[in-house]
Order: structure tokens, then C-alpha cells, then sequence
DNA sequence: GCGCCGTGCTTGCAATTGCAAGCACGGCGC
DNA sequence: GCGCCGTGCTTGCAATTGCAAGCACGGCGC
């Protein structure tokens, strides 16, 4: 992978680990992992798979597709953003008052963090028959 | 990874294949993996990375996350049920922090409308202060 | 100063991942 | 029969992943 991305991987699990007030041993402990290689993984100097990346994030009580996204290897939900928003909205158990109040909770958590809810893409289409005819040679 | 797993993963993947009318190398090729692994995989005998999976899906026009789900580092979206408190827990964009907030506001909410979260195992994300004491001992 | 503890990091190595070179087989044309 | 091609698989190996053993350092109590 991008050594950009496994960078900035072992920033986000820096960070949320001192956030949540670990050290590096207490968080290999509670994960599963080796210390040394905690601290390899935090400073980018091996990129973990998957499976790791689990046992971090179950340790620091994330969800293990944040660090996926992190990684690389999972892009951002079309849920982010407009995705808890639209749960939000969706959710049964709460009523229309309480809806607002959840957004607007959200959306101040937002502004703390310096979010701009500005655009949203999603160009993923299929052209599964288009491209069958080109794959047509194994050339070993 | 449990060979379990591993094993429905390279029968998804041989399924997959088929039904797109691939040869082993026609879908090598078109996914830049080796055809030995390829077919390692699909015999279950290697477990690849989710880089790997990622190229296999890009191949074979499904996406990733499909691959992954099979191959047990991500779960199935549960979008219904306990879809807001997940996609709280999934939100890239908020804290740890915030996340606690908006979860404790959206159980107050639903104590406010006497809904019994009584199956959710809810000390999950309150439990992280007492805990913090119990992860005391690095005990290298 | 010494010993202990907690902290994060170094280093060498075993196991695993992914690949290159090649094999075995069946089908086909000559 | 021979040669070529396409198909899937075998095998050995280099690179990578993850860990065990240990180091270096600072803080503390004696």
C-alpha cells in the first residue's frame, strides 16, 4: 500500500490512542499485538492487514472501517456525512423533535471539527458486459 | 483468518469468476495477480490481503467490501435494527467523544419514548473510563 | 547510587504472502 | 504422432508481516 496511507494510519492510531490515554503496551495488550510492532505500525514502518487492524480498533473501541479507510484499503462509506444524517432521519424510535436535536447535536460536532458538508460524489456505475470482450487473452 | 472463512472466500471468488466467464488467468491478468495465487486462493490454500481482494474485485466488477465480507474482516452493513448506533460508531468524520455524546443523547431519546434497548449490550461505550483503570499493567 | 517500573523502540527470526518458472493435461490442426 | 494453445496447478523463493527477546531512557523510592 501507499506508504502515504499507512503514514497517516499510524497517525490516526497515535492519536486515537493517546486520546483514549493508553500507552503503547497497554493498547498492544488489549489488542492482541505485539508492542514492538504497535509501535512499528503507529510510525509506518509495517502495514498491518486487516486482521490487526480489528484487533487495534476493537482496542480503542472504533470501528474497524475507520481504520480500514485509513489504510486504504476500504474508501469512505456514502454514509459519512450525508450517512448518519440520512440514519438519523430514518430512524424509527426517535421522533421529529428528537431527530432535530440529534442533527443538530451532530452538526455542531461538525463545526468543532472543522467539517464542511460541501459535496458529495458518487461515481460508481457498472459496465460488467462492456468489458468482458476485453478481457479475452491470457497471454502466459 | 479462520480457514473457514478463507475457504468460502476462494469458492465466492471461483463462483464469481465463472459466472463472468473467466479463465483463472483471464481473470489473473485482468486483476494484476499471479494465476498460481489465483488459484491458491481459490483453493483456499492462501489467505490474501485485502489489497489483493481489492484487485480481485475491481476484475471481476463487484465491489470490494463484498470480498472482504467473505473473507470475514468486514461485517454485513445492518442498516436496519441498530443502524443508528452503528453508524454513530462508523462516523469518520466525529470523536470518540462525540460519539459518546450522541449515543447518550439517543439513549436518553430512547428512554424519553420507554424503548428498551435491553439486548444491546449498551456499557460498551461507558465503560471505557473503568476499564482504563483495568488496562494498568503492561506486563512485558 | 541502585533497583524497579513504565515507556517506547531495536533487532533478528519464523511464518506467511505473492510471484516466477515450469509442469500436466486436453483439444486441435497438420 | 507432433506442435501449439489454453487451462489450472506445483514448487521454490524473495519480500513482507508479526513477534520474542531485549535495549535505552526517565521517574521514583530507598
Amino acid at each position: 500500500m501507499a506508504s502515504l496511507n499507512v503514514g497517516s494510519l499510524g497517525e490516526y492510531i497515535r492519536e486515537q490512542r493517546r486520546h483514549a490515554q493508553y500507552s503503547l503496551r497497554q493498547l498492544a495488550d488489549a489488542a492482541g499485538v505485539s508492542n514492538p510492532y504497535l509501535s512499528q505500525i503507529e510510525r509506518g514502518l509495517r502495514k498491518p492487514s486487516a486482521e490487526i487492524l480489528q484487533q487495534i480498533a476493537k482496542a480503542l473501541r472504533i470501528s474497524a472501517e475507520t481504520l480500514y479507510v485509513q489504510a486504504g484499503i476500504l474508501e469512505e462509506r456514502d454514509e459519512h456525512g450525508f450517512g448518519l444524517r440520512t440514519a438519523i432521519l430514518a430512524d424509527p424510535l426517535i421522533n421529529e423533535r428528537q431527530k432535530d436535536v440529534l442533527l443538530a447535536v451532530y452538526d455542531s460536532f461538525l463545526k468543532e471539527n472543522g467539517v464542511h458538508q460541501a459535496d458529495q460524489d458518487e461515481p460508481q456505475s457498472l459496465d460488467e458486459n462492456a468489458q468482458k470482450g476485453r478481457i479475452s487473452d491470457g497471454d502466459r
